[in-house]
DNA sequence: GTATATTGTTGTTATTAACAACATAAATCA
DNA sequence: TGATTTATGTTGTTAATAACAACAATATAC
């Protein structure tokens, strides 16, 4: 019969292990296909949130406006994203992904989901769904500390 | 009524979320107890794998031993950690921390286990059981994944 | 007893990331 | 309208994270 608080330290260990694991994970496979950790975040935020200004896509990822800018950079070198002038506002650009962009993430997603279907292949649904459940409340728990 | 599929891409999101969200939590929260996260790891290592060799602790560690030096340095010069000689093998060095190591773990453990706990404060014990169960099968699987 | 292997450190490089300073452009206010 | 203030991005600098290569010192194998 555990209490709360040895609930509170298994779970600190688990999360612990998953994230230290993920670290590793995170690089083998995104470094194989051409863009560092980060930028595959940036290209996952402009998928999602679409065609954003630098300042706007430095939020979104919690991320300094300078980091952002040369995170962006590299996209640029790279060919996956696109920079244009905002007529409006001469200060900003518009940050927006190229074809090639969208293929690369797209292709990234695919082969992480079917990394996380495989791990998921022999635990029954309800088990999955729990868990979803915890990791969704405890994201939003961490972010609001967070935030506070 | 879900498939397989779509639970994998939502524990895709799930994970994703809570690394990054983890990733600015442990950096703040670490770093104000006068250690990198790094360096925090390296701690826990040695408070549950006790004295180890450099080489052994960067095995636990999953990092390069050049990596590993040099984060053990930072725990020395810190008063954190102790190196002492192997008699029997002249090259290698034990590694073990000082009292004011295991105190230092000791606290951010327990900040961390703390934050935890206020996260699953509200969520039913068989929620959190069954997140757990999840967890630990993700981390072993993508640790599988990684060996092989 | 020489050759090979192991252990740890140091040199070098790249990524991640923040803060500060700056240039340019926009908005405010007097 | 013109001066001050604010907003947007870039560049300079610094630190942490982390790998690979080269190296010195020691240990093991042949």
């Amino acid at each position: 019969m555990d209490s709360k608080l040895q609930r509170a330290e298994a779970l600190y260990e688990a999360v612990n292990q998953l994230i230290r694991v993920h670290q590793f994970r995170d690089r083998e496979s995104i470094y194989c296909h051409n863009v560092s950790v980060a930028q595959c975040y940036a290209l996952e935020t402009l998928v999602k949130r679409g065609p954003l200004r630098l300042k706007a896509l430095a939020e979104e990822m919690c991320l300094d406006k300078s980091t952002t800018s040369r995170v962006v950079d590299a996209l640029l070198r790279k060919g996956y994203a696109l920079k244009t002038l905002d007529p409006q506002d001469q200060r900003a650009v518009q940050l927006s992904l190229t074809a090639e962009g969208h293929a690369l993430y797209s292709t990234i997603r695919k082969s992480l989901i079917a990394e996380e279907a495989s791990m998921i292949a022999d635990i029954s649904d309800d088990v999955v769904d729990a868990a979803l459940e915890l990791l969704g409340k405890l994201t939003v728990a961490a972010r609001a500390r967070l935030g506070a």
